[in-house]
DNA sequence: AATATTGCGGACTTAAACGACCGCATTTTG
DNA sequence: CAAAATGCGGTCGTTTAAGTCCGCAATATT
């Protein structure tokens, strides 16, 4: 099975993502109700399918209850 | 002339990295030249136009050689 | 055991970013 | 002045994120 060749940047900033919100005891459900998100979104973007936008990241930190940057705060 | 309607977050997403950019005394095209962009496409984002994308964003810090939570870092 | 939650991924449409150009009006410089 | 540099905006085709919904296997809860 042709795995796709997901970048790395699009990986690492997924399980930096995933980390942060394991960290606060949330869902990919509970993660989504409080932002503008599908929780199926938040999961491809975990898994590192999805390049998203500055807007998807800003929404990330507002359900997270972080500052944007700390998004990038990676690898 | 209806001007198009650009996300206050694309603005200052913009603004924060063209006054980065000017500080590092560089031009459009010599910023370009430092990472894989056009110099059209900066302008553009400089003036809020676009919704970049987290490889963007990347590519943008690399040319300038800061860290790209630093582009996040912004009101 | 029955039910709910969770993570994940597929399907689909629409909007928009990307990439690669080009051209021009306005500085700047030689 | 002439030539180069600069900022900016437009086009066009291609790619892909976004948005929404559905369903399922595995785990957790009661």
């Amino acid at each position: 099975m042709p795995k796709k060749n997901y970048s790395d940047l699009q990986v690492s900033f997924g399980a930096h993502l995933q980390k942060i919100r394991l960290s606060k005891g949330l869902s990919l459900r509970a993660l989504a109700t409080r932002c503008d998100l599908d929780d199926s979104k938040i999961s491809k973007i975990e898994n590192g399918k999805l390049n998203v936008q500055l807007s998807t990241i800003v929404e990330l930190a507002k359900g997270l209850d972080i500052n944007p940057k700390d998004l990038l705060d990676f690898g």
